[in-house]
DNA sequence: GTGGGTACTTTCCTATAGTTAGTGCCCTCC
DNA sequence: GGAGGGCACTAACTATAGGAAAGTACCCAC
């Protein structure tokens, strides 16, 4: 057994990472930042840090169980850093690490990208609904 | 009553669109578009046009059920462009529009992204997995 | 004529998301 | 001084989304 087959059998086979294989731990990676509030937790968190009750309220519509559960994948995934202060009553302050500021930076730019787009999507969907009614 | 009282009550109140706010029309766009398959489909048809079942295996772990619904969500947001051809055996092929070439740049540069991040991930993941089993 | 390919749709079942309630501790209100 | 609320979660339950498999209808190759 030479060196390069050592390497070969140790190493995943996922080399060079691809995010259409569903094997690859970049495409989980790519869900984690992409999934329903991830995106939104991102980007929330890419002009200040906020506190778990005050993210909860900023971002719309999300439960406190969505809310920590993705704040810890997050976490784990070094996107988020979790700066609990011991104190009464219990202070958590939620920032982005350097690696989670350049994936928010993306997400962010998609997020505005939509907010701006709102009138061409509503247009195109009318367009697809009266082609089928008729 | 006012002519700025009916501007206020006719429009939706929507305006200007934040994707934070769970009422907000962009909030289903950026769904859609970072949706588990959306992304990877908008990533897939940068490059080149492909039919369904191409797509369905050059998209690992993509059932044909959800990459169905998918297309057709991305089609009637006015992404993707579905060219069936009234051929035997029955011939689609599913591109981008401008408007879908626009976001799927945006999130094929995430996708590359977390391709190039894996290994950053992993030296998280791992600090943090050991910093609680102690 | 059996197997495979095309592009889906339908049915069924499970996994995931969301809702609700509970925890323990503190502060403010009247 | 008891009621209500805020803080940051966690646990149990339920609704919905997602995945597996089969069906459709037609054709071609072997």
């Amino acid at each position: 057994m030479s060196v390069s087959d050592q390497v070969a059998e140790g190493s995943p086979p996922n080399f060079p990472p691809n995010v259409m294989d569903a094997m690859c731990p970049s495409r989980m990676i790519l869900e984690h930042v992409t999934s329903r509030w991830g995106v939104l937790v991102l980007a929330a968190l890419l002009d200040r840090s906020y506190r778990f009750s005050e993210l909860r309220r900023f971002i719309g519509g999300v439960s406190e169980k969505m809310l920590a559960q993705t704040l810890q994948t997050l976490e784990r995934d070094g996107f988020v850093h979790r700066d609990a202060k011991p104190v009464i009553p219990p202070r958590v302050d939620y920032t982005l690490t350097p690696l989670g500021r350049e994936a928010a930076e993306q997400v962010w730019a998609l997020a505005r990208w939509t907010e701006r787009h709102v009138d061409d999507v509503r247009r195109a969907r009318d367009a697809y609904d009266e082609a089928r009614v008729s």
